[in-house]
DNA sequence: CGTCTGGTTGAACGTTATCAACTTTCGTGG
DNA sequence: CCACGAAAGTTGATAACGTTCAACCAGACG
């Protein structure tokens, strides 16, 4: 281990899980962690290991790879938020994911060789490299970790899937609701808090990511606060009224009552 | 062999490569065809076709799973169309793709063990079966095989992503341009005319996909006829301007000149 | 021949984008 | 530590794009 596990001191995003567990739990990423209920033998997990060791830093602002680059490696993010995004035809970008410790970047490059989308850290993080030639050799080895890694590809397609429906027919506020809500939940499932989280992204980034403009999530914000579901200072949320906002995010009521 | 071959009998697809060609691509579906190019030995040969041997037809209009089934197999389609669509909570649909032969259903349920919207065919189809367990077990005999999986799910990443672009930065005329040249390329890559179309889904659908309503569909088939760019007479389409159409698909050029 | 489904066209409306002014926050160097 | 400038966010007025509602048309089918 050669450096001390550090999660961001702000407070917003404080484990709920006890420090062995965090200990057990991100040590060896995400790749490992998801293979912990698999139950891979002591062997298996130290094979695993090797292969994810590596650690890279990227500072806020920095790209982790750029669209086109050639694909070697996959990331598991260890610390921080990224966010990816493709870059369209006339310079436009379109924001696909933000993915948050525990993740996994890199997955949709593995049909063409290349990246096909640009990766920036949206703060100051660490990843794992995860040499995918070395996975693949792993694989036949550990069918444990194949079918682990192919439910990974698989939850990646169903996501994208969640966010087509997002966009395409949903109204604004239905829209916001369903990104808090998964966000939310994201945290929740990796044992931080679900209901005070700190935005890693800017209003821009998230208007970008739901296909709306600054200004109308501006507005959006401002509807919720009033309306009694949020609290907001900043990037500082806290949801007040998740029950209400799971409702709006489903469809099951809108936002005026 | 257990029947022959049929493909649609309509002239709009007509495979533009010969008969053995067509045999060798299509005896076996999309996995086999797709292995081809690796390079497997007869005898994987042999045994990729054990597992993919099963043949089922699904009529027009019948759903070939559900939302929510269980996930036990993946479905290759060898003659017809399908459409997947996810249900949401308050009974709309959101089209989350269009099959064509030689494609994959059903990759998106391997996280959960549960399919994650439902697959209809749009008109007589066909497909072939894969036991997912056993398609499993031969991924540690063939890697070659595995590997192609692989490619095959990241390829469904990348798709989808590609649709969170257009449904998220795209007006509505870069949207159905992108439509039809997307649909030209499936086209081409698997053999068939590209140029000249036959729609198998309706205007309801197309604009349920792209995040538009059917009148909006309607409305720019008409615009895109006057500009000279279609040939459109019912669900029988022609490209008259491909270069135009994948420039405004690209965002390079507008509309209007 | 009437009905039904799928598609087209027109007019009015509404949601969200755009444009613009303004305020707040943050990072940096004095 | 403060002050400044830049970046990010808010708010209002206006406009545009696509929706909604409605009428109408065409082909398929009993």
């Amino acid at each position: 281990m050669e450096e001390p596990i550090t999660f961001s001191e702000d407070g917003a995003h404080k484990p709920v899980f006890s420090l062995d567990e965090l200990r057990t739990r991100c040590a060896n990423c995400n790749l490992r962690e998801l293979c912990l209920p698999v139950g891979l033998s002591g062997e298996d997990m130290d094979r695993l290991d090797r292969v994810i060791r590596k650690r890279q830093r990227v500072a806020k602002g920095e790209l982790l790879y750029r669209q086109d680059d050639p694909f070697l490696r996959l990331f598991a993010v260890r610390v921080g938020h990224f966010k990816t995004y493709q870059v369209t035809h006339d310079g436009e970008q379109q924001i696909t994911g933000f993915q948050m410790p525990g993740e996994i970047l890199g997955l949709d490059a593995i049909s063409s060789g290349k990246h096909q989308c640009d990766a920036k850290a949206l703060e100051d993080s660490e990843v794992c490299e995860i040499q995918y030639s070395e996975l693949e050799a792993l694989f036949v080895q550990i069918p444990a970790l194949l079918r682990q890694f192919h439910r990974l590809m698989s939850q990646e397609i169903t996501r994208d899937q969640s966010v087509m429906l997002l966009l395409g027919n949903m109204a604004s506020e239905q829209r916001f609701s369903a990104f808090l809500v998964n966000l939310s939940s994201r945290y929740a499932a990796r044992g931080y808090a679900s209901t005070s989280l700190q935005l890693r992204m800017g209003r821009e980034e998230i208007g970008n990511y739901l296909g709306l403009t600054i200004e109308s999530i501006s507005r959006l914000i401002a509807k919720f606060k009033k309306a009694g579901l949020l609290e907001v200072s900043n990037r500082e949320v806290r949801i007040l009224d998740m029950p209400r906002l799971r409702e709006i995010a489903s469809g099951s009521r809108s936002f005026d009552k």
